[in-house]
RNA sequence: GCCGGCAUAGCUCAGCUGGUAGAGCAGCUGAUUUGUAAUCAGCAGGUCAUCGGUUCGAACCCGAUUGCCGGCUCCA
């Protein structure tokens, strides 16, 4: 069964913002955490009286408060904190709602009244701007619980006393309503529950969720490595993250051939005029490592005394040229396109490569391999006509299904990412871009996948479909993506020849189905908890003699396992059988291989599964033929 | 990039209010030859992230830098 969950409200297109009648809507467990998240307010005043409190809404698995405050809360403090919020629900107070007039409101905001325990010297700041984004027409309300008053829609519980068991989490920083021009605030971040049972249950799924973090797990199972002398963000792929990875692609590259796709391959630079036209630069150039220049011309710029600048501005302004590492794969398959004139019967031509690209990402937001500078697409790029983009969309839309199938990853949610009208990132025309967002929609409908509509979520030269899934902590990644692009085309002067012998203009979809290989892989690790299945698996079986005695017959299997291209080794260590088999349980071996006198006599081979524990003896042959396949249809166990 | 926290052996972590480092696992050596999640013993391993400061004396206090973690912003 597919779980398909919910986006973050922030993005959703504003008619599916909540209204204030959608809001009382709010579950018991949403009300309990809001409610919590004015307790904590509460008592964070009644310490430091002097907070300025901005939003305090419920999350998922919990709520926060920003606020703003000269002291800097640290989890130290939460102990003090947590006592005076359990004060605060043993009073029990009754939350009370209270409806007021615009005016009445700006007159208690301005006395430092909202988000307060009284009336203060300095205006409630935060909630005063509240107040003026609040629609004419929408009720005002306040809640009150004993002397805390805060602006606030609602709904909350009836009283302090109803929330039954909660902790403090973090702090982290958040700029106010989200803009990094606004001021940074303190976000307290908590979470609430019923019972205490329920409390503890979430912290002990958080803690078992910690166990299967592709860090943490890359790093014991020896997958990949990030190197600080290598640069960050960029992954060194160790030899048992590498043979996943070369199983990946060669699951892609088989869908591919099915699908009609040719695979090319393509440098990892190109000359930046190359960029110029497709929009890249200067308009990405933030996010991308800065260019490289001719070593000729860099030395004339050194006797000029050019400044950093200048050279950026020459560099900006097509006066001097240079090198870009490819920050996409499009333009270069846009030239092999190119390179050769097309008749509509050639069409559609599908270009395939596990490109990779590189991106200037900001410092703070890199992290393992789902966040990274240098990453593989799984990219491919289909010059059609306009009458084969549906089609063709749809063949995009059951690859990504298929890659997600097979891999058993069924918790993921699907959005259309549309262009936020209000920016200017954006290339090509408004005529352009709904008819990329039609046919996307229309694609969408025709194979039933429920999806939400984002805005500012689109590609700079068209909107698109993703694949969002979420990892252990819970944050969202985008892997598959789909896009319709009629920009790039134009910007590049593609056609093709038409049946009445005219010059037209093809059509672009841009398409990964797993996005980046190392994301992929990452957000891969933690569905599987490391526990790949036997076709990705980098050792498959292991052989295990039980004494010095059994090496022998061991190494006799172990060869013929490697002659069948099974992914084996034996452990000759002295250790005991107990221990080794712990130790390939640890290392997630699928299969463990067992043999001691008595396999030894019969010729069989005692198979013990990672899963099922000691499955009993099997002869050679139909060992090696069950594996083999397990291997070949991508069993999942 | 911004805010906050953290940084001790390959890994997981001890190290009281300042007196210049310790364990388990992994590794190496030897003994052991073992029947489904840990055989025993010995050895080795650290400029306590880096640099600077305070101090008679710094893993511990202060500052800067780098990296990691959690957020925010950004994300073609």
């Amino acid at each position: 069964m597919r779980h398909v969950y919910f986006p973050p409200l922030s993005k959703l297109m504003p008619e599916d913002r909540k209204s204030p009648e959608a809001r009382q809507q709010m579950t018991e467990i949403e009300r309990v955490r809001h409610s919590c998240a004015h307790v904590l307010a509460t008592a964070i005043l009644r310490i430091w009286p002097a907070a300025q409190f901005a939003a305090g809404p419920p999350v998922e698995n919990g709520f926060y408060y920003d606020l703003e405050l000269d002291h800097h809360i640290s989890p130290p403090d939460f102990e003090q904190i947590e006592a005076e919020m359990r004060k605060v629900i043993k009073e029990n107070q009754p939350f009370d709602r209270i409806v007021v007039s615009r005016n009445e409101a700006f007159e208690l905001a301005k006395e430092g009244r909202l988000g307060a325990l009284g009336p203060r010297a300095v205006p409630s700041k935060f909630k005063l701007d509240i107040l003026r984004g609040i629609p004419e027409d929408e009720e005002i309300s306040l809640y009150r619980n004993g002397d805390f008053t805060d602006l606030c829609a609602g709904p909350h519980v009836l009283r302090t006393g109803n929330i039954g068991a909660f902790k403090l989490t973090s702090i982290a920083s958040a700029y106010y309503k989200g803009d990094s021009n606004n001021p940074q605030l303190q976000r307290v971040y908590g979470t609430a529950f019923k019972t205490r049972t329920e409390l503890e249950q979430y912290f002990q799924q958080r803690e078992e969720a910690k166990k299967r973090d592709h860090r943490k797990l890359g790093r014991e199972l020896e997958l990949f490595h990030i190197d600080d002398e290598v640069g960050l963000g960029l992954v060194l792929w160790k030899p048992k993250g590498a043979i996943i990875r070369k199983e990946l692609q060669a699951f892609i590259s088989e869908e591919l051939r099915k699908q009609g796709y040719s695979e090319v391959f393509t440098p990892h630079i190109g000359k930046l005029a190359l960029f110029r036209t497709s929009g890249h630069y200067p308009y990405y150039r933030e996010s991308q490592f800065p260019p490289l220049i001719e070593p000729d011309t860099l030395a004339r710029l050194a006797e000029e005394d050019c400044s950093c600048a200048e050279l950026s501005n020459r560099l900006k302004g097509g006066e001097i040229d240079g090198y870009l590492l490819k920050p996409m794969n499009c333009p270069m398959h846009i030239k092999i396109y190119s390179s050769t004139p097309h008749s509509y019967r050639d069409l559609p031509i599908r270009l395939a490569e596990f490109g990779t690209v590189y991106r200037w990402e900001q410092s703070g937001e890199l992290g393992g391999m789902t966040r990274v500078r240098g990453f593989t697409q799984d990219d491919a790029h289909i010059f059609c006509t306009e009458d084969q983009v549906a089609t063709e969309l749809q063949g995009c839309l059951e690859l990504v299904l298929k890659v997600l199938g097979t891999l058993g990853m069924s918790s993921y949610r699907v959005r259309i990412g549309l262009r936020d009208t209000d920016s200017a990132k954006y290339v090509g025309t408004s005529a352009q871009w709904h008819r990329a967002e039609e046919a996307l929609r229309e694609t969408v409908k025709s194979i039933a996948i429920p999806c939400t509509e984002e805005r500012g979520e689109a590609a700079f030269y068209g909107p698109k479909i993703d694949f969002v899934v979420k990892d252990v902590i819970g944050r969202e990644w985008q892997l598959g993506t789909v896009q319709v692009d009629y920009n790039l085309p134009e910007r590049f002067g593609l056609s093709y020849i038409a049946a009445d012998n005219s010059p037209r203009r093809p059509v672009m979809i841009h398409r990964a189905p797993f996005g980046s290989l190392e994301r992929f892989c990452g957000v891969l690790i933690e569905h599987f908890a490391g526990n790949f299945p036997l076709w990705l698996a980098p050792e498959q079986a292991r052989v295990l003699p039980i004494s010095a005695r059994h090496e022998e017959y061991g190494r006799s299997i172990l060869k013929l396992l490697l002659d069948r291209q099974i992914r084996a080794t034996i452990d000759e260590s002295s250790d005991k059988i107990g221990a080794k088999i712990r130790l390939a349980q640890l290392e997630k071996v699928p299969y463990m291989l067992v043999l001691g006198a008595r396999e030894e006599q019969t010729g069989e081979i005692a198979v013990r599964s990672r899963k099922n524990g000691d499955e009993g003896a099997f002869s050679a042959p139909e060992f090696v033929e069950r594996i083999q396949m397990e291997v070949k249809e991508r069993q999942r166990d």
